[in-house]
Order: structure tokens, then sequence, then C-alpha cells
DNA sequence: ACATTTGTTAACCAAATGGTTAAACCGAAT
DNA sequence: ATTCGGTTTAACCATTTGGTTAACAAATGT
């Protein structure tokens, strides 16, 4: 029973870091507060975690290394370049969704943390973009879509997706829009975007 | 010449505050850090402004007040559709390229404190969208492009020009590149943005 | 010249915060 | 039953941090 508990004390504190974290950033995060969410006390926090670096870094490794397999998943796969594409819009922007913190997170703390990019560049598993970037290539070769740098489909395709969910609130505001209309305006988007970026490349 | 004096002590404390705010955040910010680099005494500093708040809401709402004209200069404007578009694209990114703090930072405080966007809500004159909106619906009408719901070409936009730069530190890691490489994909972006917009929804 | 207001500083303070310590608790092996 | 390991807690500590105070300096008005 101890060694349950014991994971199950670990599963509660990764849990609440992870929520704290994740909403208020590094320096907006209060342990006292982990541990209140956490339901334990703030000394059992520190000898799980010996101090707040370790925790962090141990959330923000775990929220990194969410972001790779998902983009390999679709990127990575055999599917046609334009069911990729419309893949991709539909499955992450769905992903998103449900981790709308990550990606503002995951910028914020690498802005913040330049020295960790290079801890991430060892260990990480990172996205494979040789199929995706020789698809393209072949794609253009054979006419089926006008030229463009592969990098450059790349930005397109994620910002299209991320931007519009990680900038949500400066939307919102900018566009007077309420939440419930902002939401249905991104859940177009899951077939809008890759329509939009498939009118741009394809030669009909 | 105590006028000026004061003027100038307030340009530095407003200037040193832009440049730790814009850079750490709220939280992440000290009064401390930010007197040092006005070259003051922090006691002088809440001579000045009150709180932190009350000088972080100076250099926020300061920040926010240059999106909006920026935004209205381009769409607001008499331009052919094609060209706004195009122009957007070049004006923007070099615009954000000069401020590439600012996205990230008002989203982000946007986030933490969304009881602030009452208070903008007021205060600030907004993007007009009406005549780009006039401009689209226009458009489609007439058969010079294909129907989009003019909301969604505005975040495609937005997320087209900003993203890249918002997220350069994702981006890089993700990609493997080096600073150099990525502000070369940047500048061509001024171009290729439009181009790849225009393809999207132009019909031939 | 003198008083008054404005700008500036050094020293100080209370609260918050990350982290530590020493003791208590608890299940399991002896 | 007792010891022993890991787990958990309450109380504590040192430092940081936003903010204040009181005194000094420099303008400004009369």
């Amino acid at each position: 029973m101890a060694e349950s508990n014991k994971e199950n004390t670990e599963n509660k504190i990764l849990n609440a870091a992870k929520a704290i974290f994740q909403s208020k950033g590094m320096d907006g995060s209060r342990m006292q507060e982990i541990a209140d969410k956490a339901g334990i006390n703030k000394a059992l926090l520190h000898y799980y975690y010996r101090s707040k670096q370790v925790l962090f870094e141990a959330v923000f490794s775990n929220a990194f290394s969410l972001i790779a397999p998902q983009l390999n998943k679709i990127l990575d796969s055999d599917l046609d370049l334009f069911d990729k594409i419309r893949g991709f819009a539909k499955n992450y922007i769905s992903f998103i969704s449900k981790h709308p913190y990550l990606p503002n997170f995951v910028i914020n703390e690498l802005h913040r943390n330049p020295g960790f990019i290079l801890k991430l560049k060892e260990k990480k598993e990172f996205p494979n973009f040789e199929k995706f970037t020789n698809q393209i290539n072949e794609y253009v070769e054979k006419g089926l879509i006008r030229p463009i740098a592969p990098e450059q489909l790349f930005l397109n395709l994620i910002s299209l997706n991320l931007f519009p969910i990680v900038g949500s609130p400066l939307f919102k505001l900018l566009l007077n829009l309420d939440d419930i209309t902002y939401k249905k305006l991104i859940e177009d988007r899951k077939t809008e975007v890759a329509e939009f970026i498939i009118h741009s490349i394809k030669i009909k």
C-alpha cells in the first residue's frame, strides 16, 4: 500500500503542478498553492521535488513531450498530402482545444529560459519532417501544387491552427466576440483551415 | 528645468518598465530591477507610480494602444483588397519584428487578468473592421474571391503574420534552425504570406 | 530673502515565499 | 512487540520584495 500511496501522492503533485504552472507560469505560481491543490503539506512537496525549479522542469518536460509525437502522428503518416493537411487541422485543433495553455506555456518558458532549449534538444524525440518535406517537394515536382518551401508551409499550417487558440483573449477582444461565438468560429476552423491551405497550394 | 527633468525621469521609468515588463511579464519583473534600469531609486519609482500594478497598467495600456491603430492604418484604408493584404503582411511583420514581445505580452496578461479586458474596452479605440468586412463581402458577391467569412480571413491574416514571430523559440526548436536562418525565413514571409492568402481566395 | 511645493534618496518594515528541520506516523520485516 | 524504512506534518528560517518614512535637495512663487 505504501507503494501505491506514493504513486498516488506523486500523481496528485504532478497534476496540481501542471494545472498551476500551465496557467500562471513559473513566476506566477506558488509552491504553497500547488501543495494546497494537491491536498498535501508544502514540506512534502519538497520531499518529492527538491526545488521549485525541479518540479517545474518535470512539468515542462512532460508538456513539451506531448507536442512532438502529436505532430509526428500526422506529419509522418502515409496519407496523401491533402488528407494529411485535413487530418492535421481536425486533430490538432481538437488536441489543443483540450490543452489550450500548452503552446503558450511552452513558448513563454522557452523564451524565459533559453538555456532550457539545449536540455530538450538532447533528450526529447523531435518531429520528423523528412517525410513531410519530401512529400511536398514531390508534389511540387509533379505539378500537383505550386512551388512552396516546406518550412513555409509548415509555419502556415501550425500558425493557422494554433494561433487562434493561443491568442483567443486578444481575438475575442479585437473582434468583440463572446466565448460562445468565438468557440463556434474555432469549431468551423477544423475544416476551414484545411480548405484554405489546399485552395492556396493545389493546382487545379 | 524641473518640468523637463520630470518628463525625463518619467520617460526613463516608462522605458525601463516597458523593457522589463515586456520581457519578463508582471510576475517575473522586480520593481528594483526597473528602478536600476531607469537609473533611479526605488522610492522614486513609487513616487511616480504608486504601485507595481499601476505602473504595469500604464505600460500595458500603452503597448495595447500600439496594436489597434497599426491594424486600422491598413485594414481601414482605401486600397484594393489584394493590395491591402500585401501591405498588411509587409508592414505588420516589420512592425512586430521591431516589437517582438508585444503580442505575447498582451496575450499573456490578457489571460492572467481577464478583468483588465473590460477596462480596455471602455477606453481604447478599437480596430474598425467594418470597411474590411464590407470589402470582403463585396468581393465575394462580385465573384472576385471565393466565399469566406470575414472573421476567418482576419484570423488567418493575423495568425500567418504573427505566430511565426510570437512562437519563434518553439519553431526554431522544432525545425532545428539557427537564428539567422530563421530570420531569413521570416523575411521571406513579408511577401510569401500575402501570396499564400491571395492564392487561396482569389478566383482566376 | 523666505516659505512652499516638488523631486530624490537612504534606511526601514511587514508580508510573502522558497526551503529546512526535527519530530511523528505507519506499514512491513524481524 | 520492536525496530526500521519511507512518508507526512507543524513549526521555523532566511531572503526577497513591494511599499513606506523621514529627511534632504532643488525649484518655484511671493
